[in-house]
DNA sequence: CGGTCCCTTGAGCCCGGTCAATGTGAGTGG
DNA sequence: CCACTCACATTGACCGGGCTCAAGGGACCG
């Protein structure tokens, strides 16, 4: 699918759930006057748009941030896959608590972190995400496929602010993002401004992604 | 369990999960520096500690509000469950992919609205999913149990600015909240100031809590 | 090589934070 | 039934991080 594809729109009754398999798409929400927030990033592996309990619509939409490979799983044989491999239930059960542990997360950083703190956060979270995708790769350049605008509705800053907090933290020697490419320069320093504890950010080092 | 006690707590690696019977129960994170963020208001029926795909500790917090009943249910227990009952596979799901879709709609509030919209959106949404557990009852006033700080810590904002925008939100005679007593004067006008869509506010008095 | 995103930078403002003092409700023990 | 206490709510004065508005300056693409 091409870049800017939505898989589904906000109010939507989604009949399929849809499983990442390659490149990323950011779920997000609008409210009514245009505001925009990127709720999340998924990378591959990522399962989007299971149905809630409530046969609600669907309050947040996915978009293709970059040329993407999906496979739709109607939810009628979501049904029977649960069925016959508990397995599979297993896995899904925690692949979906871990993105409420992540949406935890990023609500954290977007509610009680400073506007330099969030900025660090998400690029080091981008990071190891996208990173933890080839292990045993430790590449300190990587392309992100995010202007600063999408940076801010992420964060919940302007992209104006996002600018600003950029440019400081390429004078300061941490990192360096300019045109969709980033390059951590001093990762220690990068953590200590996420006010990460340094053990969880190890882990976040070993960890997968999806 | 009385108040304050804590179900599980950052940092630990859960082996059980928690399904809450009665009583509110608070998910929230820390930051090092001791920044609180409250991102979840767990009601009856809710599920609680699911553990996530790699083996992480778990990053976030359960604290009883009130006296709260809690069934534990050791993992190993939930994965023959799961085998036995694929029905309880899909409402499992179900109930989490509703959580994630709760904590995006929180992030965009806290991200995207301004303090008085903030109070407005947690009011109506507590409000709502707190009068669905008796249905058929319409009554304008109820005990929240939370405190000003603890709506802040809720809101991203502090307990003092969450203490001004309820003194304006009382002046303009649209919610009355004081001493963990709510009253709401104006509901058309609250929906109005909270920045949902009349539809989709009314679709919210018809659900279940979770 | 013109167009279109996107990034960059400046000036000024305001929402929400900080610091600090005071008020108030509700339980507790005498 | 009153006095005490302690947590919670309220209010004021002042400050500053992040927003708004506005005007350029690159980078990439056809």
């Amino acid at each position: 699918m091409p870049v800017g594809r939505d898989l589904f729109r906000i109010g939507e009754t989604n009949k399929s759930i849809f499983n990442l398999l390659s490149g990323w798409v950011v779920i997000y929400t609008l409210l009514e006057d245009g505001r925009r927030q990127i709720v999340h990033f998924a990378l591959p592996g990522a399962v989007m748009g299971v149905p809630t309990s409530n046969g609600a619509k669907i309050s947040y939409g996915a978009q293709a941030l970059t040329e993407v490979v999906v496979s739709v799983i109607p939810n009628t044989v979501l049904a029977t896959v649960l069925k016959d491999d508990p397995e599979v239930s297993m896995r899904l059960a925690s692949t979906l608590a871990r993105d409420t542990s992540i949406a935890y997360d990023h609500m954290t950083s977007i509610g009680r972190r400073t506007a330099r703190e969030r900025v660090a956060y998400l690029l080091l979270e981008l990071f190891t995400r996208h990173r933890a995708q080839w292990p045993g790769n430790h590449i300190e350049e990587m392309v992100i496929p995010l202007t600063q605008e999408q940076i801010g509705d992420a964060t919940g800053l302007t992209f104006v602010h996002v600018n600003r907090v950029l440019s400081t933290l390429r004078k300061d020697k941490i990192v360096h993002f300019h045109y969709r490419r980033l390059r951590i320069l001093d990762p220690d320093r990068l953590i200590e401004v996420a006010g990460i504890d340094p053990q969880t950010a190890m882990s976040w080092f070993e960890r997968r992604s999806t």
